[in-house]
DNA sequence: GACTGTGAAGCCATTCACAGCT
DNA sequence: AGCTGTGAATGGCTTCACAGTC
């Protein structure tokens, strides 16, 4: 595996194909091309290519690549061969749904742990997974070793939510709240700001009238 | 406003200035230069300075930019200053917490209508909104001109969603499914796909290890 | 002195186009 | 003939650096 910089873009596109060849796999589907990838996900057969070709080569010239082969190559990629314990703080609408969502379990994300500071909420259950107070997010980080956070909490608590996973150990968290956290250097960070994203679509629904 | 070609990237950062802005603004500051704001947001103050300069000259050399004036250009740009109706399809878990979302409202997006297939959904209510029969999609899109669609059902459905809502005009859709949709051009698509944001967590997190 | 606005430079990602293999 | 892998060309975004303004 090269030690090259890859673009985060690539990153991104390896995810989404990594699904659709779960999905082409799941038709017995035995062989596939470039092409056939590109059309799927949107995108060109040169991109499908040249993002492969960062981590090695993975097919045969003149025939395509072997898609439970490729499948697994990028599974391997992606560190998604074992699972990844998730910890989520914030047990309100979204942290709820978030706890429950079944495309994690699918892709190897379990949740572990949900925190939220509202004493009305402590003790209730979601699924199987007991709500525990937030002051316990040190403890429950220290017995999940390289846990992923997820915060779901309001803008106005989400930084000191961010403080709390970065010294209880977490090294990876992504954010559903509407700002922008501050944390040291080497804390992988995600914002996931769902308003933004509907902001875009207004933006360019604007840019038609002009 | 210039029809020069804009960067996505400069889109969403917008969005995010915006956001920071408004927290300024509630603080009472008057003036802010390009440099706070990009230790607010975490970029540069060049970049700042070059996204702004897409739309026009805001500021003022030797000073700095109006906070509110600023606010006020970013959320004409962004298309913010009049409310947009939004329509959601899938009242599961995630329909449901987008549904109640409270930074979609504060940001000017009204929930209008939420549709589901699962009869034994329908009639039930989301805060005031009562869930719809998904069949209804059309005639409520038609009473709701130029909606936003917000796709939050499983993979295997939301193709045909995507069709649906094409059909009855929604020319802007924001995805949830982790399935990349075909629409025709004139349609803005933007994918929300929460795994994904965890596979690259994942990703960069095995990256450190090796 | 402080800060904006912007052309130019630098950098990074995508597309092209073709040699190389089956 | 078909398709991969990849150097070269292109295109686009970001950073630099400084002239212009208050």
């Amino acid at each position: 595996m090269k030690a090259l910089k890859i673009p985060e873009a690539t990153i991104i596109r390896l995810s989404v194909y990594s699904r659709f060849l779960a999905q082409v796999k799941r038709r017995g589907v035995i062989t596939i091309s470039s092409g056939e990838i590109a059309n799927g996900v949107g995108v060109s057969s040169a991109q499908v290519r040249k993002d492969l070709a960062y981590f090695g080569e993975f097919g045969t010239r003149g025939v395509g690549y072997n898609v439970g082969e490729l499948y697994g190559h990028l599974m391997k990629i992606l560190g998604l061969t074992s699972q990844w314990q998730v910890i989520i703080v914030g047990a309100g609408k979204l942290g709820s749904a978030l706890t429950m969502y079944a495309g994690f379990a699918e892709r190897g994300f379990k949740v572990v742990a949900v925190l939220d500071s509202d004493p009305r909420k402590i003790g209730q259950k979601l699924d199987s997974i007991e709500i525990l107070p937030v002051s316990r997010l040190a403890e429950v980080a220290a017995a999940n070793q390289s846990a992923i956070g997820i915060i779901a909490v309001p803008a106005e608590e989400s930084q000191e939510v961010a403080n709390t996973m970065v010294q209880a150990g977490i090294k990876a968290i992504l954010n559903f709240s509407p700002r922008v956290l501050m944390v040291p250097e080497d804390i992988v960070i995600r914002n996931v700001d769902l308003s933004v994203n509907l902001e875009i679509l207004s933006f360019y629904l604007g840019a038609q009238k002009r």
